[in-house]
DNA sequence: GTCTATAGTTCGATAGAC
DNA sequence: GTCTATCGAACTATAGAC
């Protein structure tokens, strides 16, 4: 990797340093808390070149989401991928286990530097304005679709509807736990226990079978039989 | 119920609508997100009447959430109690159904009227910054308290951070769901299912059953008990 | 590419008439 | 209690020197 070879010739590095900075002041305080000028200032540089690099104070937020998401885009496609080339079938935990994935193992830091990328995600994830809505269609649709799909190929009685709902209750499960484990290092608090990783996989997975195996009927679990889950 | 006997003596209908339109502007942009003209305008009064009946910004936004969090938390009390009476023990369905049972049933609207807020719940619930932790503190911890108890209660297994956990990943699972039915309705898509509160419950009861079951997380039990971390 | 300076807008909050 | 009018601060974005 010689410099000269560097992407698109543009300064990437001063690129980086802004999407950083914007990284971190919009996972803090979201979009519209966020200042172009409080941005600058976390990078350290004029607040003109945020406009020199990015059209505008959107057009920055939506770059900080593109940069992160290829890469976990690729990442999660290539492990779907290598869970289904094998000719055995995958099992459930190992479809869910590519969501329940840390994003400090996807870009291999220590767990700081996408914490709040994740918080991001989370903002416009719950949020139903214009913009949170296009940046979610842009960049987590189509990979939604494809673990939807592997919902349905793990678990062949899961029916499209409920394989979706599956998928939301994933992800909203999943970032209400890193919210809080946020939180909870935001105020300083000692986490008397790892993530929730492993208990969020045989948790989700548990949930999903439950869907599948529900008969049709609305309002009459009664009981809910607890015969077989087959594991 | 004379108008005579109107709460504070107050003028409550003004106030009332002050906190009507905050509640949609805010629940649509978030806090920031959101102008106090804008407010005003939502309720056609003058932009000063805010200020007048409430001290600032924050402090509306502090009260929209007070007004409607008193309701459910006394809703949900009673509901909570109501189920422990009894001789026998509650289902564990039956405690997750109070979680999940819909805003427009607590409020007898037809969930028009509390769409707004549950989005303003999920801002603060999945936010860090010091304003929305604090609103969750406030309103939203102690009744998160008695569930997490309850969890423990109706599944004596389940240690007291799994239920912690539990109540997490509950609670972002029926955010998510909200915040895609509004997304949904918001874009004018018809909605092809129904609300998936159905399977809401049976979906958390089977993974809350799951974690109780579950043996030492694989493993962690060697970080188990280590003195303080040193960060 | 990076800076300083600033134009033009919008914001939260207040003063004061009625 | 409710209004109009406005202040001072903060914002996004741009112009132009280097």
């Amino acid at each position: 990797m010689t410099a000269a070879l560097a992407p698109p010739a543009a300064s990437a590095p001063t690129r980086d340093v802004i999407l950083d900075a914007a990284e971190r002041v919009f996972g803090q305080s979201g979009f519209a808390g966020s200042s172009m000028r409080e941005i600058s200032a976390a990078a350290d540089v004029a607040q003109a070149l945020l406009h020199y690099h990015f059209k505008n104070k959107e057009a920055l937020y939506r770059e900080v989401f593109h940069r992160r998401a290829a890469v976990i885009t690729t990442h999660r496609r290539a492990r779907l991928a290598a869970l289904f080339e094998g000719g055995d079938a995958p099992t459930l935990e190992a479809v869910l286990a590519i969501i329940a994935t840390p994003l400090s193992v996807i870009f291999a830091d220590n767990g700081q530097d996408s914490r709040f990328y994740l918080q991001m995600v989370a903002e416009v994830t719950v949020a139903t304005d214009e913009r949170s809505v296009g940046i979610v269609d842009t960049f987590y649709d189509p990979i939604g679709r494809e673990m939807i799909a592997a919902f349905m190929r793990v678990v062949p009685e899961l029916s499209p509807e409920r394989a979706k709902w599956a998928y939301l209750f994933a992800i909203g499960a999943r970032l209400q736990a890193h919210a809080h484990n946020h939180r909870a290092a935001r105020l300083g608090q000692q986490d008397t226990n790892r993530s929730p990783h492993e208990l969020l996989v045989p948790f989700l997975a548990a949930g999903v079978r439950a869907m599948a195996a529900l008969t049709d009927a609305p309002g009459t679990s009664r009981m809910a039989g607890r015969k077989a889950s087959k594991h």
